[in-house]
RNA sequence: GCUCGGAUGGCGGAAUGGUAUACGCGCAACACUUAAAAUGUUGUGAUCGCAAGGUCAUGUGGGUUCGAGUCCCACUCCGAGCACCA
């Protein structure tokens, strides 16, 4: 019998589905075990290559659990919702639905082709009204408890996909997804208070087993600062037209983290869009200056200020100065942009000698700049270069000589500095003024819209986000869904209007408070919000009640190990971890962290190793693959070719290398199993050494050397007459997740009535771990001269002399004076000899 | 600029401080074949040598050690993320 995968993985793969095996059963007596990998995005490319190595991966994972007697949810869905589909809609004519759906059938189609272990009966999809509706009830849960708010704000707006981004979206001045410069609009967005859970989410990190370069960029974008405000008096300046108790504020109030440097600081600078400054307006002597500059400002603000980043740019402020509150000095006070609006307090106290912001703008603007730390007591401070390490305070009063860091505390509290805690991660903007995306449920009605405003209600009748949003309200549960209405238009348009907004007949609304009259919100949400919660879903896909029954998520939750692309580790996993922080709280989802572990793998490149994109034509399509080699190749070549975790090129050349691997392996099974059970110890100790091998790999990812053993183990079973058939269906099951048909196909051969893939992983014997000789390297003075075969755990006399049969190596130590004898038993002899 | 990775044959890569180059690709020779493909066998870091064997090689320069791809210091280059966050 020949291999031919063709038929074979048609065959297994009906024969699966029938017998249902890899479905997941609640509340299962087995262990419970949730893997979890990103669902697709339902593009019209169909599958890549990247999906089959992720898929693959915990695919494996998921396998060798169900072996181990766990009981394994491994599900799937499509995260449909998207610009893509929508964009195609329109140049097509065709409704989004109708191309979801033929988009999912295709990746269906593939991926189970490729022999994934999904539980197919909980398959999910955001675009469902009955999925969705959980997506819109999460929404109002955070709209009821404040996390939710409507701003007017600068958004960056894609002229060419019409659609406001987040800033996560915006890749150097540019739309992520078509590379269009963005530009600054002002619209109202429906933000999301992530910043309020910010804590939780950084706190979360320490109780989750995620790989350590994962949680240092949730760190790193969460960005927690500890520092100290402190307030600066407003001092008037003698000449100008103004008396000094017409001054408007009397103070600017700054935020740092080196309280300890502010004997160093020599001026004060506040961003352009800062109070201050029109506040004070009356005592500014240069005030066209100043809003000459606020104007510049204004036109570089966001995106495009990168481009000025190597000159700072700013104005003195004429007339007012301020007073440093250590060294009760008056210093001049600035403008620039340079100063965030958005961060702390958007003021700063600049210390040009130890901070290289402060230290360019000082150097331009010819400011005094005085060291106030040392690097050690010896060295003198160089009044030119910036030194922004920690060490000794100098020229800082009765502080001198104290270390900077304990200094902090008792310089605070000498200029009354109060501690206070900052953060980068900002908001979330959740508006998209796009058709295909989960409508946001909310109306506005002008009547309460004026009872919340003028006070005259009744208690309770609205919710906290209701009473601070006057106007905004909540669907009803019962409302939902609210579904997306037919259209026959939704081209998005110039006007940043969602193409909803001219739907007057869906807009046209009842106010589910008062009953008034009442318009439909017509923005819609971003793509993160679907997958933001979908975990839950998974458990319980057909629940109308709830969005998963809360015993069923106290069995399966929380995700055992989660396995998704480098380039999600910083969104998607702080949404979901946030909506899930939030569920917990609300007391829905029964853990706060929803990932116990998360893991990410390396992107395939196209050959030569550049990006795959279809412009480039080098995009590699599976299916061609699994027509020409089978799924299996396909699969065992996406884990061989290299570290899972790093990105690596295709080579069409290695996968017909994993094939010739498998046909070696179908044709050792079909011409070389005895039934023979005695295996000599050689053989013993392989089998056994590649059972520990492989069970650990696969723990620690390490797929590629997992398979390289295999290959190593069957390479050994090729060159032998035969082979036991109890040693070689070891091997055939330590093969079995990376290659589930053909392990079953052979498996059957070999006899077997039930599925190779719900049989028990192997185990290994302790005891045959040892082989009885082992290679000694012999050594002299560290270089190697010989290597002799030595009966394993020879004791160091014994090691001697056998290394000294061996006549190469005598010559070497033949008259010698050995000084020293390194003796490593099983591994290394190493005479140390005088020349 | 900052943070985190990484650098090993012609290529992808392997290697708890202990035989560097496993495994795979490619290449070469041979076998099978009328022939080719497929398959199999053998060889394959560089260099000197008929050979036995020697010498040199893990980005560069130092160090620790009996012994360093692995640990320490300095540097170069590549990749990813962040980017005026005070």
């Amino acid at each position: 019998m020949k291999y031919l995968p063709k038929q074979i993985e048609k065959k297994w793969q009906k024969a699966w589905e029938e017998k249902n095996i890899y479905s997941a059963k609640n509340f299962s007596q087995k262990k419970k075990y949730y893997a979890l990998v990103e669902f697709p995005y339902p593009s019209g490319d169909g599958l890549h290559t990247g999906h089959v190595r992720g898929y693959t991966a915990m695919d494996i994972i998921a396998r060798k659990r169900r072996m181990e007697g766990h009981n394994v949810l491994y599900p799937i869905g499509w995260d449909a919702f998207g610009l893509p589909t929508e964009n195609y809609a329109i140049q097509k004519g065709l409704h989004p639905t109708v191309i979801t759906k033929k988009n999912t059938d295709t990746f269906r189609r593939q991926l189970k082709s490729l022999g994934f272990s999904f539980d197919w009966d909980r398959e999910i999809n955001t675009t469902d009204p009955q999925y969705y509706r959980w997506t819109q009830w999460i929404f109002l849960q955070l709209y009821a408890h404040g996390l939710a708010y409507k701003q007017k704000m600068f958004i960056n707006w894609c002229p060419k996909d019409k659609i406001g981004l987040a800033n996560e979206e915006v890749v150097d001045g540019a739309c992520e997804r078509c590379g269009t410069k963005v530009e600054q609009r002002e619209k109202d967005q429906w933000m999301l208070r992530i910043t309020a859970y910010a804590e939780k989410l950084l706190k979360g990190l320490d109780a989750v087993d995620y790989i350590e370069a994962i949680k240092l960029q949730q760190k790193n974008w969460i960005g927690k600062s500890e520092g100290t405000r402190i307030e600066f008096p407003i001092h008037y300046v003698a000449g100008s037209s103004q008396s000094p108790e017409n001054i408007g504020a009397n103070s600017i109030e700054i935020f740092t983290t080196r309280v300890d440097t502010i004997f160093g600081c020599t001026y004060v600078v506040v961003n352009p869009k800062h109070p201050i400054l029109d506040a004070n307006r009356a005592l500014i002597k240069n005030w066209n200056a100043v809003e000459l500059y606020r104007a510049q400002a204004e036109k570089k603000a966001g995106a495009q200020r990168r481009e000025i980043e190597k000159e700072k740019t700013g104005v003195k402020i004429e007339g007012v100065c301020v007073i440093n509150p250590a060294t009760k000095k008056e210093i001049p006070l600035f403008v620039s942009d340079y100063v965030l609006a958005e961060y702390g307090t958007g003021a700063i106290m600049a210390v040009p000698a130890h901070d290289e912001r402060d230290f360019s703008f000082a150097k331009k603007f010819n400011l005094p700049i005085i060291p106030v730390i040392t690097a050690h007591a010896e060295s003198t401070p160089n009044a030119d270069e910036v030194y922004t390490g920690e060490g000794l305070v100098i020229n800082s009063g009765k502080f001198i000589g104290m270390e900077s860091e304990k200094a902090k505390k008792v310089i605070a509290d000498f200029v009354h500095g109060e501690s206070e805690v900052h953060y980068h991660l900002r908001d979330w903007v959740f508006s998209r003024q796009h058709y295909w995306g989960e409508p946001i449920p909310l109306v506005f009605c002008k009547q309460c819209e004026q009872r919340i405003k003028g006070g005259t209600f009744k208690k309770g009748i609205f919710s906290k986000g209701e009473l601070s949003n006057p106007g905004w309200i909540a669907l009803k549960d019962k409302q939902l869904p609210l579904e997306l209405p037919k259209v026959k238009k939704y081209q998005p348009t110039d006007t940043g209007e969602s193409p909803l907004a001219a739907m007057n007949a869906w807009t046209k609304t009842v106010c589910p408070v008062c009953k008034g009259e009442a318009v439909r919100e017509t923005d819609t949400m971003p793509n993160w919000a679907g997958s933001s919660w979908y975990f839950l879903r998974y458990i319980d896909p057909q629940n109308k009640k709830a969005l998963a029954d809360g015993k069923k998520m106290k069995y399966w939750m929380n995700v055992d190990w989660y396995n998704g692309g480098m380039e999600h580790t910083t969104l998607h996993v702080l949404y979901s971890r946030f909506w899930n922080n939030f569920l917990y709280d609300i007391g829905v989802s029964p853990v706060a962290e929803p990932y116990k572990k998360r893991t990410s793998h390396g992107m395939i490149l196209g050959e030569g190793g550049i990006k795959m994109s279809k412009s480039r034509g080098n995009v590699v399509n599976p299916d061609g693959v699994v027509q020409a080699y089978g799924a299996d190749a396909l699969r065992v070549y996406e884990m061989f070719m290299g570290p899972f975790d790093q990105s690596i090129a295709w080579d069409p050349g290695s996968i017909a290398g994993c094939s010739r691997f498998l046909n070696k392996v179908w044709d050792i099974s079909m011409n070389k199993v005895s039934a023979r059970t005695s295996a000599s110890e050689d053989l013993k100790y392989k089998i056994n050494t590649t059972i520990k091998k492989v069970s650990e790999d696969i723990e620690s990812m390490s797929f590629n050397t997992a398979v390289s053993t295999l290959m190593i183990f069957v390479n050994t079973c090729y060159a032998l007459e035969e082979i036991p058939k109890n040693v070689w269906e070891q091997c055939i099951k330590l093969l079995a997740p990376f290659a589930p048909f053909i392990t079953e196909e052979l498996w059957h051969q070999l006899g077997h009535k039930k599925s190779i893939h719900i049989d028990m992983w192997p185990r290994f014997d302790e005891k045959h771990l040892r082989s009885a000789m082992t290679p000694l390297v012999c050594q002299i003075n560290g270089k190697k001269r010989a290597v002799v075969e030595i009966p394993a755990g020879t004791e160091k006399e014994g090691a001697l002399k056998l290394a000294l049969q061996d006549r190469g190596f005598a010559t070497y130590a033949k008259d010698k004076e050995v000084i020293k004898i390194i003796f490593v038993p099983d591994k290394i002899i190493n005479l140390i000899i005088k020349d």
